[in-house]
DNA sequence: GTCTATACGCAGATAGAC
DNA sequence: GTCTATCTGCGTATAGAC
């Protein structure tokens, strides 16, 4: 699947590719955004582009699976580790969610492009990553409630809620801001833990009070 | 402001081309739409959308701006209804806010069209209705914290959350799913209620155990 | 792997008749 | 208010040389 080469001649061109391209992406959105936009940027003709992707949706979805993949196995791996107590699971999860999701904020151009520009197998890819996720977190929800740890009238409900939420995020947050990202990270960590009924300080962190 | 008509004449094709231009919008994504598309899917020819809207951006802004008025003028009188308590005001912020999103739901193309598609000043003003109802959410909240019915850490935080998780559900329920619209609006009231520190029922309508 | 040149189509938008 | 005809530019994509 992936391309052998040399480790520099050829791949060069693709990561320049995907990052400029993720970033036009972002800014513009991707149907104000054309091949021709990518080329300039990155200092290639736009035929070149050609050479390293069959089309605009390629470039789209290399993006996107490759995100999408690398978060899914930053992120499942901690909900399934069950050495570890759902609550802990759950304290982590949220701080990945937030850390990805800020520091690769140019590739998460989920929502509606997946959705208009890809075609139907790479949606379903890309939907399908995005369910192991989804599922994953249900699943530790659904453990925690088990064990007692948690309580949720709804685990499906809960899921959506949560996950809704720190995607949100992605939309208003800015580390210039009066919050800074560590902030932001504890006061979301006390918002779930308070869905998941959680009442204490969820441990582990200190909370100053505010 | 607004067009003054013998209430048909000229009102029908205007009327006509927003419905369509929404279903449009919603379904392929307003850059995947074009001019001619809306002109078919309405009967009329392209050029004859020039006489009821300047361009197509315009067809967007009206669609935008129309719902986004609407739903301000729906939401935040109620949450700015001092004779009522704030706990009952969010109880029926979030019913209003499901049931609009849910009733107009191809007219809510907000986020992405708004946010690449608009001029600055069209965009301005509808992010101006969105920080109108965001605002009041957050007054809401804040006065419940005041009169001691809410308990939240951070107000701004708990207002962002919530908005979000309120929006994230057009994204993925379908009335035809395991859930009716009313059961997901109780869910959702329960589970903002959690938020807000509300522990027992949100009192008024009765919730049926599951 | 990269370029120049170019085909081709479609999109937004306008002119002007009825 | 609606049409037909048309302009113009841009976008995707390809051909073929270096």
């Amino acid at each position: 699947m992936a391309r052998k080469k040399s480790l520099d001649e050829g791949r060069v061109p693709r990561e320049e590719i995907l990052q400029r391209a993720s970033l036009l992406f972002y800014e513009r959105g991707y149907g104000a955004t054309s091949i021709r936009d990518i080329a300039e940027a990155v200092g290639l003709s736009s035929s070149t582009m050609y050479h390293h992707f069959a089309n605009k949706q390629d470039v789209l979805y290399a993006i996107v699976s490759r995100f999408m993949t690398d978060f899914v196995e930053a992120t499942v791996p901690v909900l399934r580790d069950t050495t570890v107590s759902p609550a802990e699971r759950m304290r982590r999860i949220v701080r990945l969610h937030i850390e990805i999701s800020d520091e690769r904020r140019p590739e998460l151009l989920i929502g509606n492009p997946i959705r208009y520009a890809l075609g139907p197998a790479q949606r379903e890819h890309a939907t399908a990553l995005q369910i192991a996720y989804h599922d994953a977190v249900r699943d530790t929800i659904a453990e925690g409630c088990r064990t007692g740890e948690f309580r949720a009238e709804d685990v499906s409900m809960t899921t959506m809620a949560i996950l809704d939420m720190l995607n949100g995020i992605r939309e208003w947050f800015s580390p210039a801001g009066r919050l800074s990202r560590a902030e932001l990270i504890e006061r979301y960590t006390g918002l779930v833990f308070t869905m998941l009924g959680v009442v204490p300080a969820p441990a582990g962190e200190g909370r100053s009070g505010r």
